[in-house]
DNA sequence: TGAAGGATTTGT
DNA sequence: CAAATCCTTCAC
């Protein structure tokens, strides 16, 4: 089992003391393998852990997209390529892209090998500000996360971790939802909204977009 | 071999 | 609403 990173002092602010909890169990390859529409929803209120050398930081999944194989709007609609190739691979691989040659998103491989779903994170709920960033209000941690771009630059993912596992002995991967985050969404206190997919061409009316209501670190509007 | 354009973000 | 910015993808 993984330890949460040892506290670091010296941080004067930004630091929050919601990070000691036990780590959630994290979540198995054979969860994946399901469709992406299926696994969607179901991702949302889990948690993206990322660690880089000592550092480990959390954010609860908020916002995700699904894409699948005969999805207009998926990067492996036509075949499969040299970018896509991780879309093809086996659940719980990670499937990282440049967009506008500026930004990355990542996106979580569903289903089985030779399929190409995946899942797009699109915005996470941060307990605590990472080390390398700016927030001294909470609306601005909120907001760090909030959007696929954002999120990856927060967290450091970028191309390399294209094809790689989800291994909580790695560098990234997901834990469950809470009991609390599920006990939410069961009393309805916490729920989850579908709409159509954002930023994209083609697919435009499939409803395969799932975001926690009212969240204030759901991308653009909620 | 070249050009178009994209699962975004930010600022005007 | 347009720029930033780069490399994959697809057409010639």
């Amino acid at each position: 089992m993984l330890e949460d990173s040892r506290e670091q002092s010296g941080h004067p602010r930004g630091e929050r003391d919601g990070d000691r909890g036990p780590s959630r169990p994290a979540i198995a390859d054979s969860w994946l393998a399901r469709s992406a529409p299926e696994v969607a929803p179901e991702l949302v209120g889990c948690v993206l852990v990322r660690r880089v050398g000592e550092t480990v930081l959390r954010g609860t999944i908020v916002e995700t997209e699904a894409y699948t194989a005969d999805d207009p709007a998926c990067h492996a609609y036509r075949r499969q390529t040299k970018r896509n190739a991780a879309m093809f691979g086996a659940p719980g691989l990670v499937y990282v892209y440049q967009i506008y040659g500026i930004h990355r998103c990542v996106n979580i491989v569903t289903l089985r090998e030779g399929v190409a779903d995946a899942v797009l994170i699109r915005a996470l709920q941060l307990e605590a500000c990472p080390p390398d960033e700016v927030a001294t209000t909470q609306r601005q941690l909120d907001r760090l996360a909030a959007g696929p771009g954002k999120l990856c630059r927060v967290f450091g993912i970028d191309l390399p971790l294209c094809g790689t596992r989800l291994d909580p002995a790695g560098e990234l991967w997901l834990e469950a939802r809470s009991p609390e985050f599920s006990d939410g969404l069961d009393r309805g206190e916490l729920q989850l909204v579908q709409t159509a997919r954002i930023g994209i061409t083609r697919g435009v009316e499939i409803p395969w977009r799932w975001y926690l209501k009212d969240c204030p670190a759901v991308s653009k509007k909620g």
